[in-house]
RNA sequence: GGGCCUGUAGCUCCAAUGGCAGAGCAGCGGACUUUUAAUCCGAAGUGUGUGGGUUCGAGUCCCACCGGGCCCA
C-alpha cells in the first residue's frame, strides 16, 4: 500500500491505519463470514413487534457500522447491509468490559459481524442485542458527514461507492436501474425474443447517424471503430433465421456530455420477423408498462413534480401532422421547400442547403414539437430523407412507416417497418453517400455486406431501439443521465 | 466550441469594502444503562484546486492551467 493511496499524512487516516495494523499484528482479518440474516428480513420478520421486547431469536447480521451512539455502559451502532439498516444494542453487561471497550474502538465505516438476540428497545427500535461482534474489514477513511452526507455532484460520480454507501437516493436509483434491465430482458424472453450479442468493434460503425470511436488493432493493423447502433447486425440474424432477437448492451457515440447524452449509453435493439412498425407500438406499450411496474410499482409516476401515465394506449399522431399544428399552416414532404424553409426560419430553425423537406421538417419536429409532448406519444411516419433504414410507406413514398416515442419531451424509443429491399436500400445508402460528399458527415455510410445480406432476404420485419438509461431517468425521476449511470464518463481527477 | 458560475478541514457550509481563515459534523479526552443527526462538558487540530502576477498585505483582484456545474451551438 502506497502513501498516496492511504493518505497516511491525514491523521485521521492515520489513527485508522494504526489500528489495522494491530488487527493484522493480532492475526488478521477473516476470510470469510457466516451471516444468517439479512436486515431488511429482520425488520420484516419482527415488524408487529412491541417495545422493550425480546424473542429469544439469536441471529447473525453483518454489514458496514454506519454510525455509533455511546451511552455510558451502553451504545447504539447502526449497521448497515446490503439490504437495509438494523441498529446493534450493545452493551456493557452482555459483553464485558473488553469487548465493550473494543466496539467503542470501531470506526464508522468498518465492515463487522455481530451475532445476538433480536429485542426491541423501549422505543420500539428492533435490535440485534450483541453477544459477539468480528471486525471483518477496517475502514481506513472517514464516511462522509453522517447528515448531509455526499452531496459534491462531481465527488458522487467519481466515488460512486460513496454516494452508494451514505445516500439513500443513489441506492434506489441503482436499484431501479437493475430493475429495469431486468424486467426489459424477461418481456422480451416472455415474447420468444433470445438475446444475442454482435461485435463492439468493427471496421464500420452503422446503423446511426453518429460519429464513432476509433481504436486500433495491434495485431491486425486494423482501424477499427466502436458500435454505434447494433442494427445491422441484428438484422443480419434474422436474415439467418433468428426471428426474434435482441441485444442489449453498451453503444458508444462520440460526442459531447450534457444531462442526457454520455459517450457510453445503454440501449436495447429488438427485431421480429413478420411483424411491422404498428406491432412494435403495441410491443412498446406493453413492454413500458409492464417495466413501470416491476420498477416503481405503478404505470401512474411523477417526473420532475409532474404527472405521468405510462397505461397503453399510448397517443399515436403523425409528425406532419404535429409540425402543421405548431406552426399553424399545413405543411407536409409535398409543401414546396422554399415554403418550407420559410417556415422553419420564422421558427428559428437553421438547415443545411442541402437540406429537402424532409429534412427540413424533421428539424421542425425536433425544435417546435418534441419539447412540448408530455404524455407518451408515437409520433408516426417520418420523412424517408431521415430515415434510411426504415422501410418505405405503404401510403406515402416520401414517408417512411418509422415512428419515436416521445415522453416528457424526449425520445425514448425509435422503431420501424425495417427497410428489407436491396435495391431500395442500396438507394438510400446512395443518398447517404452524395449528402456525406456534399458535406454532411452526419451521414449514413454503405455497408456493402449489410446489403448482400438483405440479398438474401429479409423478411417484413419489426426493429425498436429502447434508450435504457433515459427510460430509468424517467422512472427513477433523475434529471441528469450521470446519475443513473454509476460510473458516467468523466475527465480524469488530476 | 461560446457564455455564465464554481473549487475553503475527511464531509456540509460561513468568511462587508483586499486586513490574524471560522462553524457544525467527524476525530480526541471526559460524563451518561434505551439512544435515533443522542445529549452535555473539555481540549486540540487541520484547509483556500495548481502555477504565476498586482499589493505592505490575496480565500477575495488579474492571467494561465486543471476539475466540476448550468445555459447555448
Amino acid at each position: 500500500m502506497s502513501e498516496e493511496t492511504t493518505a497516511s499524512d491525514d491523521p485521521l487516516v492515520a489513527a485508522r491505519m494504526a489500528k489495522h495494523r494491530d488487527v493484522l499484528r493480532a492475526g488478521g482479518y477473516p476470510y470469510r463470514f457466516e451471516r444468517t440474516d439479512l436486515a431488511a428480513a429482520l425488520a420484516e420478520r419482527y415488524a408487529d413487534l412491541a417495545p422493550a421486547a425480546e424473542t429469544g431469536d439469536v441471529v447473525t447480521v453483518a454489514g458496514r457500522l454506519m454510525n455509533v451512539r455511546e451511552m455510558g455502559a451502553l451504545a447504539f451502532g447502526v449497521l448497515q447491509d446490503g439490504s437495509g439498516r438494523i441498529q446493534l444494542f450493545v452493551s456493557n453487561d452482555v459483553l464485558g468490559d473488553d469487548d465493550f471497550r473494543g466496539f467503542l474502538d470501531l470506526d464508522s465505516g468498518d465492515w463487522i459481524g455481530a451475532s445476538g438476540e433480536v429485542i426491541t428497545t423501549k422505543k420500539g427500535e428492533l435490535s440485534v442485542r450483541v453477544e459477539s461482534y468480528t471486525l471483518l474489514t477496517k475502514s481506513l477513511r472517514p464516511l462522509p458527514e453522517k447528515w448531509h452526507g455526499l452531496k459534491d455532484v462531481e465527488a458522487r460520480s467519481r466515488r460512486r461507492y460513496l454516494d452508494l454507501m451514505v445516500n439513500q437516493h443513489a441506492r434506489e436509483t441503482a436499484l431501479t436501474r437493475v430493475a429495469v434491465v431486468s424486467e426489459l430482458r424477461r418481456q422480451f424472453e416472455l415474447r420468444g425474443f433470445v438475446e444475442v450479442e454482435t461485435p463492439i468493434l468493427s471496421p464500420q460503425a452503422t446503423g446511426a447517424i453518429a460519429r464513432p470511436f476509433i481504436t486500433h488493432h495491434n495485431a491486425l493493423d486494423l482501424e477499427l471503430r466502436l458500435r454505434i447502433a447494433t442494427e445491422l447486425y441484428l438484422k443480419r440474424l434474422v436474415v439467418g433465421g433468428m426471428e426474434r432477437v435482441y441485444e442489449l448492451g453498451k453503444i458508444f457515440r462520440n460526442e459531447g456530455v450534457d444531462s442526457t447524452h454520455n459517450p457510453e449509453f445503454t440501449m436495447l435493439e429488438a427485431y421480429q420477423a413478420l411483424a411491422d412498425y404498428e406491432d412494435m407500438m403495441e410491443l412498446i406499450e406493453v413492454v413500458f408498462a409492464a417495466v413501470a411496474e416491476a420498477s416503481v410499482g405503478s404505470t401512474s409516476i411523477t417526473y420532475q413534480g409532474r404527472e405521468l401515465s405510462l397505461e397503453p394506449p399510448y397517443r399515436r399522431a403523425r409528425l406532419t401532422d404535429l409540425v402543421s399544428e405548431a406552426v399553424g399552416e399545413e405543411v407536409s414532404t409535398a409543401t414546396p421547400i422554399e415554403r418550407l424553409r420559410t417556415v422553419a426560419e420564422g421558427h428559428g430553425v437553421e438547415v443545411g442547403a442541402e437540406a429537402g423537406p424532409g429534412r427540413v421538417l424533421f428539424a421542425l419536429y425536433e425544435t417546435v414539437v418534441e419539447h412540448e409532448i408530455w404524455e407518451p406519444t408515437f409520433v408516426v411516419d417520418y420523412p424517408k430523407e431521415v430515415s434510411p433504414l426504415a422501410r418505405e410507406h405503404r401510403d406515402d413514398p416520401e414517408l417512411t412507416e418509422r415512428f419515436e416515442l416521445v415522453i416528457a419531451g424526449s425520445e425514448y424509443a425509435n422503431a420501424f417497418s425495417e427497410l428489407n429491399d436491396p435495391v431500395d436500400q442500396l438507394d438510400r445508402f446512395k443518398a447517404q453517400a452524395a449528402a456525406r460528399a456534399g458535406g454532411d458527415d452526419q451521414a449514413h455510410p454503405i455497408d456493402e455486406d449489410y446489403l448482400r445480406a438483405l440479398e438474401y432476404g429479409l423478411p417484413p420485419t419489426g426493429g425498436l431501439g429502447i434508450g435504457v438509461d433515459r427510460l430509468v431517468m424517467l422512472l427513477a425521476d433523475r434529471e441528469h443521465i450521470r446519475e443513473v449511470i454509476l460510473f458516467p464518463t468523466m475527465r480524469p481527477e488530476s
